[in-house]
DNA sequence: TTGATAATGAACAAAGTGTCTGATATAGTC
DNA sequence: GACTATATCAGACACTTTGTTCATTATCAA
């Protein structure tokens, strides 16, 4: 890819995150990311056709970071405990999240958290796919599979909101605590 | 109040309510609203200030109308089981959730679901604090609080989107189980 | 009936969007 | 280094949406 347009795409990226941290999506407009990231009209919109294409490809560009760890990772956890590699994960997932490449802190616990969120679950879903043991049985599948996605994603948006005070062990724990995986 | 404003209001939410369900609330211009109510552009704008005002004040009228029961019903349930009434509490919520007065469905199903969310969960939360039995001790407090809420809002949520094919008291006993309350 | 007030409709400035232009600068290739 | 392709630029453009204003008309409550 040419550096030119690399250049340019990370500024946008970069204008788009900081504005995040200060407002909401709705009140951004595409001449504040063109003054902050210093480009021409024209040039933001050979890029992306629309400011919601622009956070869609941001989300991808993130998550597929954040989770390609945890998606990926050959599934030869100890399937004696399989509880435990599950813990592990998420406990991996905070850690990586604590590092904060590509600046998730801002774009998750911000005012547009909610935007965010659909996409996060999504890859949560995907990683609790890998745990099918960790589903109970004694209710609907996707009751119980939306139910952990759901609440993992609130637990972390809440622990980011806390400024991540807690350890990740310890969340990861209380999480797995909270769904009634603490044997 | 005046007749006229009564009217005038009624229609505005109505039209707001049936535009909701068809698109996204960004999506949905003044004059949209304006149209479908058949009234004036000043008209709309002596009743409320901006779109995000009108947003606001529906959902204050939906969730105090479903929650009125929820909230001030005297806390005269049963002591010694008082997971029960919670149970019966969130019962009691999904069959209000049935009848639809308000068209609350369209609202917390659709596109802009995530809006909704926010204030659904304020009253959630005022919910859950009648329980204070129901939160784990061995968990920070707002983190176990929180994972009820998320995961209350999350699983009516999908609930609604199944269009509730699991009658409320099934639903409201799988919750439960899931918050491990299923003793 | 009458005085108060709500609704009307039309016009308005201001701000934002997405498109298009021709000129300029810079990249990758030979 | 020269050459070609193309990314960027600046700015203008038509268009949509917003929120305000005002004079006029219709409706309410007493």
């Amino acid at each position: 890819m040419d550096r030119r347009q690399q250049k340019t795409r990370k500024a946008i990226f970069a204008a788009f995150n900081k504005l995040l941290e200060e407002k909401h999506f709705n009140n951004i407009t595409v001449q504040e990311i063109l003054d902050e990231a210093n480009i021409g009209r024209s040039t933001f919109y050979s890029h992306f056709e629309t400011k919601d294409a622009l956070l869609k490809e941001m989300c991808t560009d993130i998550f597929d970071h954040i989770f390609s760890h945890e998606l990926h990772s050959e599934t030869s956890h100890d399937f004696s405990s399989s509880d435990h590699g599950l813990q592990e994960k998420i406990t991996h997932l905070l850690y990586h999240l604590k590092d904060n490449r590509g600046n998730v802190l801002g774009v998750l616990s911000g005012e547009s958290g909610e935007l965010f969120m659909k996409y996060f679950k999504e890859y949560l879903a995907a990683m609790f796919r890998q745990y099918p043991e960790c589903i109970r049985q004694d209710v609907p599948r996707e009751f119980a599979l939306n139910h952990l996605v759901g609440s993992l994603a609130e637990a972390v948006k809440w622990w980011i909101g806390t400024k991540m005070e807690m350890p990740p062990e310890e969340a990861a724990e209380d999480y797995l605590k909270l769904i009634g995986y603490d044997h």
